[in-house]
DNA sequence: TAAATTTGTAACCGATCGGTTAAATAATTA
DNA sequence: TAATTATTTAACCGATCGGTTACAAATTTA
C-alpha cells in the first residue's frame, strides 16, 4: 500500500497527531486522550503516518511512543514554496520568522541542548 | 459538501492541474490534454479545486478558463511553516530563493508588466 | 500464576473517491 | 437551421476511507 505524505495530512485528525507529537513522544493512549474516538481508530491513523514516514514509533515494553518526523514535510514544502509570493503578507511573516530563527540559532551555538 | 484545501491537494492529478494553471488560464480541454483520462474526470477535479478556492473559473462563451488562486495555499503554509527548521537544508534554499526574489522585485519595480 | 494494561488485528459498515460511459446542455459555426 | 464544439450531469463501478465492536497478543503488576 503506497502511502503518500499529501494523503496523510489530508485528514484533520492526523494533522493534529503531528502537532501533538512534534515536540514530545507520546504513547498511543496519550495521543488517543486528545480525541473523541476509539483507540483502534487512532492506531490506524498512526499506522498511516508511520507508513509515509511522518511519525516514528519507538517500542518500549508494551507501550509504543510516537514522535513526528517533521523533515518528511519537506515534500509538501517543495510543492507550495514556488507559490509563496502569492500570499506576500505570510511571506513577510516568514521572513521575520527566519530572521528571528537565525538570530536564536547564533545565540545558542555555544550552549549544548539536552533532549531525550 | 465542505471542501478542504488539504484534501484537494492530496490527489496528484489535482496538484498537477494547479501547476499547469499557476501562470496561465487554460480551458478544460487544454487541461485535459495533459492527462490520460476522460474530460468528465478532469471536470470533477476542477470542481473540487474551485470548491475550496484553489482554482477560479472564468466563463467565456462555451469555454471555461481555469486559473489557480495560489493564495489559498496559505492554509497549508500555516500548517508546515512552524516545522521548517526540521529540514534546514531546504530552509537555506528558501532563504536563497527569498533573497533572489526580493532582488528581482526591486529590479522590475520601474518596468510595467503586462498580463492578461 | 492471575489480573490488568497497552496495543494491534479482524470483520464489518456506510460514505466518499476517482474513474468510466452515455446523454444533456449550451454556445458557436457552417 | 443543422452540425460541431465545450462542458456538465447522471448513473454506475470497484476501491479506499474513517470509523466501529469484538477479540487476540504481549507485557507488566499483584
Amino acid at each position: 500500500m503506497r502511502r503518500d505524505v499529501f494523503q496523510a495530512i489530508a485528514d484533520p485528525t492526523r494533522r493534529q497527531i503531528i502537532r501533538l507529537t512534534a515536540h514530545e513522544s507520546l504513547n498511543l493512549n496519550a495521543v488517543a486522550e486528545n480525541f473523541d474516538m476509539s483507540r483502534p481508530a487512532i492506531s490506524k491513523h498512526i499506522r498511516i503516518l508511520t507508513e509515509c514516514g511522518l511519525v516514528i514509533v519507538r517500542q518500549e515494553g508494551r507501550e509504543r511512543f510516537c514522535r513526528a518526523d517533521l523533515s518528511t514535510l519537506h515534500a509538501v514544502s517543495e510543492f507550495i514554496d514556488p507559490y509563496r509570493k502569492f500570499w506576500s503578507q505570510k511571506l513577510d511573516s516568514l521572513e521575520a520568522y527566519l530572521a528571528k530563527d537565525a538570530k536564536r540559532k547564533r545565540k545558542r551555538s555555544s550552549k549544548k541542548t539536552n533532549r531525550k
